[in-house]
DNA sequence: GCCACAGGACAGACCTGTCTGTCTTTAAGC
DNA sequence: GCTTAAAGACAGACAGGTCTGTCCTGTGGC
């Protein structure tokens, strides 16, 4: 199944989902994406009709699989506070892989100035499926915690965004950790207090 | 003096500024570049040995007018807070003005994988230095402030830069300002609890 | 005369996307 | 069971354009 994968659209995915984030967009050719999926050039523009739509599905399979890494760490803590700072301590974990190179949605939006397009668009609707995700979790710590939040719910839900966001980038730019011990104690105090 | 600038280097690092922020280093092509500072192609390989170094002279020269800005925006606010504070106003300033596209350090960063380049080098070099002024900041606001930090400051520090960098981050992909007054706020929380 | 510069040709590599032709698999008709 | 047709994948040439970096010629200031 793994060896001989059947679907060719798949197999091009899957190199996609590789090179472009370790690559970048511009900096990897269709020429070794069809290589490295043992695809015919034709077979490719028979699947997806440009560069630019292989990106959106691209990063459309990336958000399925990076989402799913995150529940899957956040769910294996106990407690609702334990879940919400449990971002941090994924990112720690998915930070320490070798081949951790940040944002894999920012850095392609960086790469694409254009703001209504295609691919950017794509990358909004990651981030706002990801800071409803911290919405949620948020509202569970605040249904189960004794003193609830003086502050507006949705306020406290930005700055947690804010200091994923901040985490994940300074942590790809320095390639150390101490930008996402940082984000989580800041995260604890701002939910605490 | 800006119609004719004497200098061809100079004319080169200006046309530089404007065009790797606005399009990105891969986007932008030697040609574009020399065309638009009207200099000869050899001219330009005269003073630049390649598109790389380049780069490099671009990030110092985007470091030391980006700083000034910080500095001059900072300095005139009236108490230390305020000016702690200040780096996030300065940023809803900066990202107010139509050309913003994010950190131009980052955003290079994310095109260029290899850290150990000179570029890479470069952006750490940036960010350290901003971190350092934010240190400085803080510092002011423990001097004068009544209530001593709780924390050891250089962690209060390390959340605030992150902070920023979440800041200036969101508010590019999205397009908006709210992360950065989330950052604010957060900030502002931060320093006083 | 010297030197820096403008302008532009050029080499060689690489890019995206199109097209031709061959091979393999599947399935339907009889 | 055999033939035939259709679909889809493979391999690779090709067009047309872009890229970086080198080189050559002409020109103007000193």
């Amino acid at each position: 199944m793994s060896e001989i994968e059947k679907n060719p659209r798949q197999r091009i995915i899957e190199t996609a989902l590789r090179l472009f984030y370790q690559q970048g967009f511009r900096a990897t050719g269709i020429n070794q994406i069809i290589a490295e999926s043992n695809v015919a050039k034709a077979t490719f523009y028979n699947h997806f009709p440009s560069k630019e739509q292989l990106c959106v599905a691209y990063l459309q399979a990336r958000h399925t699989i990076w989402m799913d890494w995150l529940k899957k760490s956040v769910d294996s803590r106990p407690t609702p506070l334990a879940r919400l700072l449990g971002i941090f301590d994924f990112i720690r974990d998915w930070m320490s892989n070798c081949d951790f190179r940040g944002c894999a949605f920012l850095n392609i939006a960086s790469e694409i100035p254009c703001l209504d397009s295609d691919i950017r668009n794509e990358v909004v609707r990651h981030k706002d499926s990801l800071k409803g995700y911290i919405s949620r979790l948020l509202a569970e710590v605040e249904d189960s915690g004794t003193t609830p939040l003086d502050t507006d719910r949705q306020q406290i839900v930005d700055m947690l965004y804010v200091l994923v966001e901040g985490a994940i980038v300074a942590s790809q730019n320095y390639g150390q950790i101490w930008p996402i011990d940082a984000a989580r104690q800041a995260a604890d105090r701002l939910v605490k207090h």
